[in-house]
DNA sequence: AAGATGACAGTCC
DNA sequence: AGGACTGCCATCT
């Protein structure tokens, strides 16, 4: 899906997409830094919202993108629960009960690095 | 075809 | 300072 004749792509979920893909490995980023980086900061559930749609067909690293508290919200919609914090484990991210601890620090800011 | 749902965050009072 | 409401896109049933 997702055409493949249209050009004019302006779905906010392909840009949800692409940003989640851009996540570097050991670092993570929250729905909010997504969506004011697309430049709607309001609609930052509907990036949450567009994971639950992609990671059903597209292979987005879902597993860097937590909320705003830094805590593993959709750990749940992973194929296990304990998924999630396993794979930010492997990068070096820490976490405990549910939370990634030094979340500042994993921080990845789209707007930054990405120096829109 | 239409309505309901879905991983949050920011702003208002 | 704290609590409650609003905002909004796409996909699924």
């Amino acid at each position: 899906m997702m055409s493949t004749t249209k050009k004019n792509n302006s779905t906010f979920f392909a840009d949800v997409y692409e940003v989640v893909k851009l996540i570097p490995k050991g670092r993570v980023t929250s729905y909010g830094a997504i969506a004011k980086y697309l430049g709607t900061a309001k609609s930052s559930r509907m990036v949450g919202y567009a994971m639950n749609a992609v990671h059903l067909l597209h292979d987005v690293p879902a597993h860097r993108v937590v909320n705003r508290n830094g805590l593993l919200t959709g750990k749940h919609h992973f194929a296990t629960p304990t998924l999630m914090q396993e794979l930010l484990e492997k990068e070096g991210i820490k976490i405990k009960e549910d939370q990634i601890i030094n979340f500042e620090k994993c921080f990845w800011n789209p707007m930054e690095e990405l120096t829109l």
